[in-house]
RNA sequence: GCGGCUUUAGCUCAACUGGUUAGAGCGCAGGACUGUGACUCCUGAGGUUACCGGUUCGAUCCCGGUAAGCCGCCCCA
């Protein structure tokens, strides 16, 4: 009956603190920089009808083919969750009829993506993504900014060795016959291939190029590449990015066998991998950002012809790699107010209030007991300053304030600051201590 | 989806070739200090050794299944 326990569906992930910390500090700065870079947010449901990814990401792909939570719902629609974010932000671009209202678009949004995969570091079945879609401009420029907002994003999150790759995918025309190509150049060596590869061989001639195989990789190195194949148009449009990333200083490496997943890429695409000199904390899972442009997907949704460009970012794996290189932080109260029994204690509670809805990180323990004990939960969270509020301290109407984060072995450090005072020296200790 | 590894307290890990009351550190709780003070000392509470079944006089240890996690492939963020 009862007592049983039930626990979370696998590769979906509680977020508590304090790690849930880093998440918020992920999305602040993400809010933040998205505005200053012109792009609102926009946030779609979970669900879509399936038919939505089946067009946009493509049948042939693992995502569609074998990878998407997919029910029909009581009024025998066939629902799919998520799989990316790309899908349902250009649906809601075409449905509320954006490109009438105006010629130029960027969003951005947070929110989970689900894909029904094998677990791994980095690899959940619920997984965020922070995405940004800009539509409405072919010039390179949209490109290059939408670029530039991840290289600024990385830089001011304080994520490390992450490298930009770049490739161009053209603009479709030549497409067919660079895979002609391709298949033809693979055919006399992929009998010794996996059943994974040989599939990839008549489905997705492009993913061979990002094999690990090992039979594969000699053919692999001496593979024509696409962007010998691409039209005038596509390289000129290719050449004015990586002109453009100079001008501005993003940093960034050509990569000839960049492929993505998804069907609706063409030109510009590009990866943010992360390339650490020591132990990589996200293992094989490394790419941390993919994106690129997409010309044609809003067209074949029904909707206008209207170009765009975006990307999509693993939040998760962003939590990974900011965790194994700062490690968790845990935000803590300036100062912990210990309270006695007695008519004072109420004074105490409402001054710890007074000072929270002003504004400043105050806490106090709202079970009391002994100061000792109190004063060791400050300890605990990891408090500033710590002062007790008693007779004594009413009467006189100051607060002796100890220092709570002397290093090992340095003397006692209080301060005896009256009442009147401490909104200003809250002000300055808050600074120094956050 | 394929191949390999792992699972012992809330967390990180012990326990000789299967042998009886499964340990430690951290964390949590209490006390020394019957309320002006934490980082000291002492004490305590937590485990059907992931779950189900098998072999055995006896299983944390061996075998099978299930589940969860990890590594590579695949895929991708």
């Amino acid at each position: 009956m009862s007592g049983q326990k039930i626990s979370g569906v696998k590769g979906m992930n509680d977020i508590l603190p304090p790690q849930i910390e880093t998440w918020q500090r992920i999305e602040a700065v993400a809010r933040s920089l998205f505005a200053r870079y012109g792009f609102s947010e926009i946030r779609t449901p979970i669900v879509e009808h399936t038919e939505l990814f089946v067009r946009s990401v493509g049948e042939v792909t693992d995502i569609v083919g074998k990878e998407m939570y997919t029910f029909t719902d009581k009024g025998d629609r066939s629902i799919t969750m998520r799989p990316e974010g790309t899908a349902p932000a250009a649906r809601a671009y075409i449905e509320h009829g954006i490109a009438n209202t105006e010629p130029l678009t960027r969003w951005f949004y947070m929110g989970p993506m689900f894909r029904y995969e094998r677990m791994k570091t980095g690899r959940y079945r619920s997984f965020t993504q922070l995405g940004a879609e800009a539509y409405g401009a072919m010039d390179p420029a949209q490109d290059v900014e939408v670029i530039a907002l991840c290289a600024a994003f990385f830089k001011e999150i304080g994520v490390p060795d992450v490298v930009l790759k770049l490739n161009s995918l053209g603009d479709g025309s030549t497409r067919p016959a660079y895979l002609a190509k391709l298949k033809e150049f693979f055919a006399p060596v992929i009998g010794g291939a996996s059943e994974d590869a040989k599939r990839a061989f008549e489905q997705n001639t492009m993913r061979l190029l990002d094999s690990k195989e090992e039979v594969l990789q000699d053919a692999i190195s001496k593979a024509p590449a696409i962007i010998d194949f691409i039209d005038e148009g596509s390289k000129a449009h290719f050449a004015t990015v990586c002109r453009l990333l100079e001008k501005i200083g993003v940093l960034y490496e050509l990569d000839r066998r960049l492929v993505r997943g998804l069907d609706y890429y063409t030109r510009t695409t590009f990866e943010f991998v992360y390339q650490p000199k020591g132990d990589n904390a996200l293992g094989t899972a490394g790419t941390v950002c993919g994106g690129g442009r997409y010309d044609r997907l809003v067209k074949e949704l029904g909707g206008p012809e209207k170009p765009a460009v975006g990307f999509a970012m693993g939040m998760d794996r962003l939590v990974l790699l900011l965790e194994s290189v700062k490690g968790v932080q845990r935000s803590a109260p300036t100062l912990f107010i210990g309270t006695f029994d007695g008519p004072e204690r109420d004074e105490a509670i409402a001054l710890v209030m007074a000072l929270r809805n002003e504004g400043f990180n105050v806490d106090f323990d709202p079970r009391g007991g002994k100061l000792g004990k109190q004063k060791e939960r400050a300890s605990k969270v990891n408090a500033a300053w710590f002062a007790g509020y008693g007779a004594t301290e009413a009467a006189e109407r100051k607060l002796k304030i100890d220092n709570m984060r002397l290093p090992e072995g340095a003397p006692k450090e209080t301060v005896e600051i009256s009442l009147d005072g401490l909104r200003a020296w809250l002000n300055d200790a808050g600074k120094r201590s956050s």
